[in-house]
RNA sequence: GGCCCAGUAGUUCAGUUGGUUUAGAACGCCAGCCUGUCACGCUGGAGGCCGAGGGUUCGAGUCCCUUCUGGGUCGCCA
C-alpha cells in the first residue's frame, strides 16, 4: 500500500458511531453494482463488509476510476462515513446503516474472475474448492471455522498453562515401531538404506518426558498415519497430547473434564456439566453395541437370552444354547410407523450390518403381530414383553446369533440407523461420555496372538493382574475414551511404569525380550532410571473442532486438507521427484 | 483391496426406449444503456474434445468394457 493511503479502519467494524469519520479501508471487492451515474462496491476484509459509494458529485476522479473495478480486486479506499437515509438502510448486513463515500481509490491489485462465488452456502464441487483453497478460505464460513479453531487452540493452551502444563515439541523424524497404523517413511540421506518414520503420535516421547521429570506435558501436534481416509480421518491430523505424572485414572479424567468444560464454554458459549457420565466398555457393548455409544437417544438393547431358551423358535433357542445371545430393542410408540414394506427394509438393513436376520413383534391396536409369536407360549411371551418394557403401540426387534459379538455389533449399528432414521437425535445436544475399563488385549485372528487394544504400555487394572498370563482376554486396562455424540474424541490410559510388569506384557504380546529391546529399547532403558507412575490422553483435535462447529467433515476445519486419495489438489502433492534426488537417497522406484 | 454415487459451458444443472439440423437453461463473464443499488435493472454477445480410451451401431452425451478424478462406506485406523 502506498505511503499516502494507509488503512485506518476495518470494513465490518464501522457503525453509526463512525458517522462523519474520515477512514481508509482496504480489502477485496465482494460485488460491484454499476448504475451508470453511480457505482456501489461492497468491500470485504476479514472483519466483514461495507458499502462504498463512488459518486461523480462526491469525487469525480474516484468515480471514473471505479469503473475498472471487478470482483475480488484488491482496493484501498479513502472516504468518509455517512449515515444512510432511512429508505436506503440495508438490514441484511451489520454495516447496513452506514456507507462510505469514496474520495480516493487505489487499485492495489486486479484479480481473475474466481471459479466460484466467494460467499456462503455455495453449491460447488468440493474438489474445485480444494484446488482454489485460498478462495474457498475467503468465504465467511470458512474464515469462521479457521477463527474458531484458533480459539479452541488458545483456550486449550490457556487452561493447560494455568494448570501447570508445559508445551514441549517432540520430533517429526523418529523411528518406526511395530504395531499400530502404517507409518509414513522418510529416507535418510546421511544413513543410506535407513528410514525415519513420521510420528503416529508422540506416545513414547511423552512417556520419556515423564521419566525426565516434566510432570505435566502437553502438545498440539501433527500426527501421521498412512491409512485410508474418511470424512473424519486425514493421513495427517492434529492431536492434543497430554501426559501427567503421579496420577491415577480419576486424576486424568477429572482434569480433562475441567479442560473440556473450559474449552467448550469459552469457544461456544454453551454450558457443559461435569462430571461426565462414565460407562464401562462391557456395559457400552451390552447396551449400545458400540465402544463409542451415541447417548443422545435411547433404543437401548435388552438381553433376552434366558427367555429365548424357553421358546420353540429355533433361531432364538439355539443361539441361546450355543453360547450366543439374543437381544432386543423396543422402539417405543412406533408400531404404526412400520408397514410391511418398511419392516422388510429394516430386516435388510440388519443383514447389511451382519445379522443373520431380524425378528420383530408389533404391538398394534389389534394386538400382537409377529411371525415368531406362534413359537411362544403365552407366559413366555408375557415375560418377554415385560422384560422389554413393551406397551401397546411399541415395535420390538430382536437379533439372535451363536456369536454374541455379532449380536451386539449388528444391533448397535441398527440402533444408530434407527436413531437417525426416526429422527430421535437432538442435534443440539453435547453428550460427553467416558468409556472406561477397556480390555487390555484383543485376540488377532490373522496373527494368532493377542495384540494391545490401546498400546503395549497401557497398564492393566490392579484387580486383573493375576489374569494376565492365565486368561489375557479378560484383563481390563486402565484405559479410557472420551466420546462425544457417538464419536471418539480422544483416549488414553495410565501407563505401565515398572519394568517387571512391562516385561510380562511383552511376553503376553509374544515379544521376545530381544525383539522388545530392538523396537523399544530407548524407552525400556529410560524406564530403568526412576519412572514415576504416569498417564495421559490424546485428542483428535480436528474431530473435536468439527463436532463443535457441527460440520460433516474435518476437511472444513483444516486449512489445506487432503482428498480421499491423500492428495492435495492445490499443490498437487504427492508428486514425482528428480532422479537426482532419488539417487542421493539410494532409492530406486520399481513401478 | 471390496461396494455405492457423481463427472455435460467458468459454476450449478437439464438433456426422452440411441435418431432433426448448430447440445440447452440459470447464474457468472464481456459490451452498451442506466444516479440509490445492495440477488440492481434492461439490451446484446462470447463461451462445450459431453472426464479419458476402446467397443457395439447406419448413427452414442445417451448402451457395453477399461481407466482417471472427486465423494460416501466396509476392510484398515495399537
Amino acid at each position: 500500500m502506498g505511503e499516502k493511503i494507509k488503512r485506518t479502519h476495518h470494513c465490518g467494524s464501522l457503525t453509526l458511531e463512525n458517522t462523519g469519520d474520515d477512514v481508509v479501508l482496504a480489502g477485496w471487492v465482494q460485488t460491484r453494482r454499476d448504475l451508470g451515474g453511480l457505482i456501489f462496491v461492497d468491500l470485504r476484509d476479514r472483519s466483514g463488509m461495507v458499502q462504498v459509494v463512488f459518486s461523480p458529485e462526491y469525487n469525480r476522479q474516484a468515480f471514473e476510476k471505479a469503473s475498472e473495478i471487478r470482483s475480488e480486486f484488491v482496493l484501498a479506499v479513502k472516504g468518509r462515513v455517512f449515515k444512510r437515509p432511512e429508505e436506503n438502510v440495508n438490514p441484511k448486513i451489520p454495516t447496513g446503516e452506514i456507507e462510505v463515500f469514496a474520495d480516493e481509490l487505489e487499485i492495489l491489485n486486479t484479480a481473475k474472475t474466481p471459479p466460484f462465488p466467494i460467499e456462503d452456502d455455495i453449491k460447488v464441487d468440493e474438489s474445485l474448492r480444494l484446488k482454489y483453497r485460498y478462495l474457498d478460505l475467503r468465504r465467511p464460513s470458512m474464515l469462521h471455522n479457521m477463527t474458531f479453531r484458533h480459539k479452541v487452540n488458545k483456550a486449550i493452551r490457556d487452561f493447560l498453562d494455568e494448570n501447570g502444563f508445559i508445551e514441549i515439541e517432540t520430533p517429526m523424524l523418529t523411528r518406526s515401531t511395530p504395531e499400530g497404523a502404517r507409518d509414513f517413511l522418510v529416507p535418510s540421506r546421511l544413513n543410506p538404506g535407513t528410514f525415519y518414520a513420521l510420528p503416529q503420535s508422540p506416545q513414547l516421547f511423552k512417556q520419556i518426558l515423564m521419566v525426565a521429570g516434566i510432570e505435566r506435558y502437553y502438545q498440539i501436534t501433527r500426527c501421521f498415519r498412512d491409512e485410508d481416509l474418511r470424512a473424519d480421518r486425514q493421513p495427517e491430523f492434529t492431536q492434543l497430547d497430554i501426559e501427567m505424572s503421579f496420577v491415577d485414572v480419576d486424576d486424568v479424567i477429572s482434569l480433562n473434564e475441567r479442560l473440556i468444560k473450559y474449552v467448550v464454554e469459552r469457544t461456544t458459549g454453551r454450558t457443559v456439566e461435569i462430571p461426565f457420565r462414565r460407562i464401562t466398555y462391557g456395559e457400552a457393548m451390552e447396551i449400545y453395541g458400540s465402544d463409542k455409544p451415541d447417548t443422545r437417544f435411547g433404543l437401548e438393547m435388552v438381553d433376552v437370552t434366558d427367555i429365548a431358551l424357553k421358546t420353540e423358535f429355533k433361531v432364538f433357542s439355539e443361539a441361546a444354547r450355543s453360547g450366543g445371545k439374543v437381544k432386543g430393542i423396543n422402539i417405543k410408540n412406533s408400531a404404526g410407523l412400520f408397514s410391511r414394506r418398511q419392516i422388510d427394509e429394516l430386516v435388510e438393513k440388519a443383514k447389511e450390518f451382519g445379522a443373520k436376520g431380524l425378528a420383530w413383534i408389533s404391538l398394534s391396536s389389534e394386538g400382537i403381530k409377529s411371525p415368531i409369536a406362534k413359537f411362544f407360549a403365552r407366559e413366555v411371551m408375557e415375560e418377554l414383553l415385560e422384560r422389554m418394557g413393551a406397551q401397546p403401540g411399541d415395535f420390538l426387534v430382536f437379533v439372535a446369533d451363536s456369536d454374541p459379538r455379532l449380536v451386539v455389533t449388528s444391533m448397535g449399528q441398527l440402533r444408530l440407523h434407527l436413531g437417525r432414521h426416526l429422527n430421535l437425535i437432538d442435534k443440539n445436544a453435547l453428550n460427553f461420555l467416558w468409556v472406561v475399563e477397556f480390555p487390555l488385549l484383543e485376540w488377532d485372528e490373522e496373527e494368532q496372538r493377542y495384540v494391545a487394544m490401546h498400546h503395549p504400555f497401557t497398564s492393566p487394572m490392579d484387580e486383573d493382574l493375576d489374569l494376565l498370563e492365565e486368561d489375557p482376554g479378560r484383563v481390563r486396562a486402565k484405559a479410557y475414551d472420551l466420546v462425544l455424540n457417538g464419536t471418539e474424541l480422544g483416549g488414553g490410559s495410565i501407563r505401565i511404569h515398572r519394568t517387571e510388569l512391562q516385561e510380562r506384557m511383552f511376553k503376553v504380546l509374544g515379544f521376545t525380550q530381544e525383539r522388545a529391546w530392538n523396537n523399544f529399547g530407548f524407552l525400556l532403558r529410560a524406564f530403568e532410571y526412576g519412572t514415576p507412575p504416569h498417564g495421559g490422553i490424546a485428542y483428535g483435535l480436528d474431530r473435536m473442532i468439527m463436532l463443535l462447529l457441527g460440520l460433516n467433515s474435518i476437511r472444513d476445519c483444516i486449512a489445506f486438507p487432503k482428498t480421499q486419495n491423500a492428495a492435495c489438489l492445490m499443490t498437487e502433492a504427492p508428486a514425482q521427484v528428480e532422479p537426482r534426488q532419488l539417487k542421493e537417497l539410494h532409492i530406486q522406484v520399481t513401478i
